[in-house]
DNA sequence: CACTCTATTTATAAAAT
DNA sequence: TATTTTATAAATAGAGT
């Protein structure tokens, strides 16, 4: 009777690998939030799998999008890097806390408005389609027109832009 | 001598939330990475604290740039659903794996297409951007012409499209 | 299969350094 | 205050139903 330590490997068997999956996103789930709970931090968790037709999270599909908008809105290079003074890194968690950061960090708050500017034209766009002419041959004008012409009943409701420096 | 099993709840004191936060967030990374190869699913965590003055992530940036892109071209109500049959969860599943979206879901399909068609066309107005004429009174125009005009430095790489039905 | 059961492994709280 | 140690709680692999 040995239930021995299992190497970390693929597991080809499918109803091993079910019973496998369904018993660590319960754990890693449970872990999610007492992280969360204790240290009183933003944090979330997305798995996708077979047996899940859509993906599992923590704490919410709200939250998630909540917490994945804040990550894209960080640089690149941001995400990256490691500041060293503890002062910028409690300043970054308020920030990020009330959702509403300010312009200590030049690159995070250039990008936070020029999204902040492409939605608003979006939403403008989405008043006054029809005065757009279909003469223009100019790319941009395209690029944005197509949206609603391939889906006529969509409404295109943010643009998250993605800026490399 | 106790080590006692922990009240699930804020740890005010500071220095003991963050030993409580280095170990748990080691442990909750170990956990996702295990089960990612165990199962061999694609998984994605973020953590925020004030302990890191960058998000900590698992498996990489980049890797969750790309969980969270297939995460935001799910439509809010098939984020919230759930369907019953084995068949579809193994079809979107195998969907996911390839990153290539075939027309089974027609939503999905729609809006990774439609996402495709932005993208390639704000590449092609990185290439051309001194053809657009400043002249133009276009909202659309205005909208993508906003972007190099902030970041004098900046490179919109990627436009991640939300779309409402 | 989908559960429950428990021997083990693993994570970790608190102590020690 | 960071790291290491170790007693204990928690997770879970494989077995049983």
């Amino acid at each position: 009777m040995t239930r021995k330590k299992v190497k970390l490997a693929f597991i080809a068997n499918d109803s091993s690998s079910k019973a496998t999956y369904k018993k660590r996103k319960k754990g890693l789930m449970k872990k999610v939030n007492e992280l969360s709970t204790l240290c009183g931090i933003n944090a979330c968790a997305i798995i996708y799998s077979p047996y899940d037709s859509n993906p599992e999270v923590w704490p919410s599909n709200s939250g998630v999008q909540r917490i994945i908008s804040e990550f894209r809105t960080l640089p690149e290079m941001d995400q990256n890097k490691k500041m060293t003074k503890d002062s910028q890194s409690l300043r970054q968690f308020e920030e990020t806390k009330e959702g509403q950061p300010r312009d200590g960090d030049d690159r995070s708050y250039l990008i936070d408005q020029c999204l902040k500017d492409v939605n608003r034209r979006i939403e403008i766009l989405g008043n006054s389609r029809m005065e757009l002419g279909e003469s223009s041959n100019n790319v941009a004008a395209e690029a944005i027109q197509t949206l609603p012409i391939i889906h006529g009943s969509a409404r295109v409701s943010r643009v998250d832009v993605h800026i490399t420096f």
